[in-house]
DNA sequence: ATAGATGCAAATGTTTTGCAGGAAA
DNA sequence: TTTCCTGCAAAACATTTGCATCTAT
């Protein structure tokens, strides 16, 4: 069984805050690290579903939620209304086609010291952003 | 009365696309227009109820939409998940303070650029973006 | 035994839609 | 007089909460 360093952190999460390993918790966890990047809360739920029927709504919400407080997933909103999650790693930003949905994450050093630079003219302490190009991709730009 | 610009713009855009001219639009441009930037949808109604106690909130939601398709609004999605919408203007980006709610605008070429440079690297034609920072502000980030 | 978790149903908050009546062209 | 608008109430969505029950500790 892979992804054995995010159980890991989730069930040293939960015993250092008093809370219970369940295995509604387990197969969440599992499904999202399964799921790839960017999936929606709908989305989530019907994979769980899928290996565990018994699963409701709710208990998806609540766990990516406390996943998100553990620091293992990082929650996401572009401009559909959705919430979508993914797994938490490192700075970076996003081209969203508008015509397909493909999700294309990008870094860029030079807007990350732009950006530093912003926050120190104006005094900001950053804490996170944001940063996404919505238009069309190389795949759909033609149609 | 002021923004004559704005109005006449409006009605040009009625009349090309054989909509009609209603006192309801009418009063929400003005709202809208003295509002000033970042207004919620709930902002947007207060207003509007103050001077025009019969204006249903359909109708603010109807006519912000309108407003947006006739280029002279933009609809923005900040992290709070409430609609908010600006007086449309030159590419700008966006400073939020988490504590008090602060909305401070910035332009950055530097930025801009790089935003060319990454969208080109990956063949993407970029229609519009959104790049938001959220932190504190100079003067909450001590408290 | 007990604090915490679950699932359902109901509530929430925001935005949209159906529809009958009303106003602009 | 025809087409488009309006306001209301109800629906639609995504998400959250109350609560009785169940389960990990």
């Amino acid at each position: 069984m892979s992804h054995e360093v995010e159980k890991r952190a989730l069930a040293l999460y939960l015993e250092s805050h008093q809370l219970k390993q369940t295995k509604q918790r387990e197969a969440i966890l599992d499904v999202f690290l399964q799921a790839g990047q960017h999936v929606t809360s709908e989305d989530m739920f019907q994979r769980v579903r899928n290996d565990h029927p018994s699963i409701g709504y709710t208990t998806v919400y609540r766990t990516m939620k406390l996943l998100c407080d553990a620091g293992l997933a990082v929650e996401r909103h572009f401009d559909d209304g959705v919430t979508r999650y993914e797994i938490e790693h490192e700075h970076h930003d996003h081209l969203v086609c508008t015509k397909c949905g493909k999700i294309i994450e990008f870094e860029c050093k030079m807007i990350e010291s732009a950006q530093n630079e912003i926050a120190e003219r104006y005094g900001f302490l950053t804490l996170r952003h944001r940063h996404e190009l919505y238009g069309h991709c190389s795949s759909c730009r033609d149609d």
